[in-house]
DNA sequence: GCCGTTTTCGGCCCGACTGTTTTCAGTCG
């Protein structure tokens, strides 16, 4: 059983927080963290790449000491350190760091005085008076830790995009009410439209703090103050969101996006450049000495760093920064490029509206196609046609066509991928099809090996085209299941099929560091909404987020074609 | 523990807020 990214990961940041918590050097502790970070968010499997002979030296922050731990992993799915640590220093420890004020150094001091391991010594020693004793706390904090103690329920859960939207939108309608606001923006991860956001950054740009930071803290849905001062506030939400709210003057504005946007790695990575050339980055500006010399836009922030702008969306030290040195930034996809839309489904399966309203729904949305893919016969959950309900439905799709004006609807099918790897409707049937849209729905459990050979049987039929949702996932919800998407992306290429980024704001799958693979091995993506009505046709926005997070551009895209080209790619 | 277009040693991002302090450490982002 191979071992995840995320699994090393996870491990590091592990190691990292009982090294701080035993007070380890610094950046030592960082350096684990980095590590962490750069494997979570690389494409490819770690032991794909030592498979392949790669050297792990050269992906960032990863030396020689970390280069071997992560073989060791690989090989044998331990840490050696971890455990050795973890015999000295309790490992719940790196628990009680996640409730909110309690950091390295007073959880430290919790286990020296009052031999604090877990929650629950945390819980009875707060409970009983006893927090207060040690050196550095006091009722406050007592208190504090009390509160959120008793709420506390694990990791922090990440808010889908399309939610995060949902409490954003009328807190920004709040906000934007305050006096002497100039500019209001929402930064961090849902700047960089991340498919789920911890928090909302928001920034806003006047010329006094307190009175914004009371119209703040006063929104009605706020249910904790955090923390409040002239220039920085942090409140709970009741729908346990997080908002931190920052106050910066004008002429700072852009150097504060630019560092509340992030990344952080992206933020530490240009600050770099800037040491080099003797300045100092920060929120307020670009600094030679006490000297401001850049800060109102972004832009004059990487000018003075000798780059040209970079989209949020690439802003996570994945090599943006380099491509920026030389030139060679991609030219993002926006949602004007799109021409069409390849994966929607009607009353005839599981969508909710008629062929006829979907076909008006796309038009209004400029689109020059619509492929009608309902679901296959064996998905019978979804009402799936069978070979004589989709021909008849077919000859309804041409009826229509003959009507409309202004949009083509395409004759496709979304084609259930059976467990064997064929598709469930006999050849006779898919060579009536423009193209085919072929998914896995069920035996999501088979082993990465069988369901990677399922999914490359599948493509070996000459009717298969587009690969829908290839990995399955239901954000917060369903992992995905096992494959090996890299061999899934190569055959693709050598059979000429491509592969969808499904842009339900749920799914968004391929993920961006898929779409980055895809695109180094030569696959087109369709962006695809999966509607199911025709407000979800809509939600092509969020696919074309999720793309550009993943470097696509308009030419990474088959819908951005015109009809007649896109429909040449089908002829495999 | 990583890294190098001044360095293979000696640096490593930096500012706001809170609470417990009597001048600042710890935490957070």
């Amino acid at each position: 059983m191979a071992v995840h990214n995320r699994e090393i990961a996870d491990k590091f940041d592990r190691l990292a927080d009982l090294l701080e918590i035993e007070d380890a050097n610094p950046f030592r502790v960082r350096a684990y963290r980095n590590a962490a970070r750069t494997v979570r968010g690389y494409p490819r499997s770690m032991s794909d790449l030592l498979e392949d002979g790669i050297d792990l030296t050269e992906l960032p922050d990863i030396g020689d000491d970390l280069a071997k731990k992560i073989q060791t992993l690989v090989e044998t799915g331990r840490l050696p350190l971890l455990e050795e640590v973890e015999e000295r220093t309790p490992p719940a420890l790196s628990e009680l760091m996640k409730i909110e004020g309690l950091g390295p150094k007073r959880v430290r001091a919790l286990f020296l005085e009052l031999n604090i391991k877990t929650l629950d010594d945390l819980k009875e020693a707060a409970e009983s008076g006893k927090i207060h004793e040690v050196a550095g706390f006091g009722d406050k904090s007592e208190e504090k830790i009390k509160e959120r103690v008793e709420k506390f329920s694990g990791e922090a859960p990440r808010t889908m995009l399309i939610d995060a939207e949902e409490i954003a939108k009328p807190l920004l309608e709040y906000l934007q009410k305050a006096e002497g606001i100039k500019d209001v923006m929402i930064a961090g991860s849902y700047r960089r439209r991340k498919e789920t956001v911890g928090d909302l950054d928001i920034l806003i740009t006047a010329k006094q703090g307190a009175e914004i930071m009371d119209h703040f803290t006063n929104y009605e849905e706020v249910e904790e103050v955090v923390s409040k001062g002239k220039t920085r506030s942090t409140v709970h939400l009741r729908s346990g969101m997080q908002v931190d709210l920052r106050v910066v003057p004008q002429v700072s504005y852009g150097a504060a996006q630019h560092y509340f946007t992030g990344s952080k790695a992206h933020n530490i990575a240009v600050r770099k450049l800037g040491i080099k050339r003797g300045y100092k980055i920060n929120e307020y500006g670009v600094f030679e000495g006490d000297k401001r010399i850049a800060g109102e836009t972004e832009k004059s922030v990487y000018d003075k760093v000798g780059l040209p702008y970079i989209p949020p969306e690439l802003r996570e030290n994945r090599g943006e920064l380099e491509a920026a040195r030389k030139g060679k930034l991609p030219k993002l996809i926006t949602l004007e490029d799109i021409r069409g839309n390849l994966h929607a489904h009607t009353k005839a399966s599981d969508g909710h509206n008629t062929l006829k309203e979907m076909a008006e729904a796309a038009a209004k949305l400029g689109y020059e196609y619509l492929a009608i893919t309902e679901h296959s016969k064996s998905l019978a959950v979804a009402s799936g046609l069978d070979k004589k309900q989709l021909l008849a439905h077919f000859e309804q799709i041409e009826k229509l066509n003959e009507q409309l004006d202004d949009i083509v609807l395409l004759k496709s099918s979304e084609v259930d991928i059976l467990e064997d790897g064929s598709l469930d409707y006999p050849d006779d049937v898919l060579k009536e099809l423009d193209f085919t849209v072929c998914a896995v729905h069920q035996k999501f459990d088979l082993s990465r090996k069988k369901q990677t050979e399922r999914i490359l049987r599948a493509m070996d039929n000459p009717y298969f085209n587009i690969l829908a949702h290839p990995s399955g996932r239901l954000i917060n919800k369903r992992d995905p299941y096992e494959t090996d998407l890299e061999k899934i992306l190569e055959a693709a290429k050598e059979r000429d099929c491509f592969v969808e980024l499904n842009a339900q704001p749920q799914r968004l799958d391929l993920t961006d560091e898929g779409c980055i693979m895809a695109k180094e091995l030569g696959v087109k993506i369709s962006i695809a909404t999966d509607a199911h009505s025709t407000s979800n046709l809509e939600h092509m926005r969020f696919g074309i987020d999720q793309a550009r997070r993943g470097w696509l551009e308009a030419k990474d895209v088959i819908n951005c074609l015109p009809l007649k080209k896109l429909l040449k790619l089908f002829d495999r």
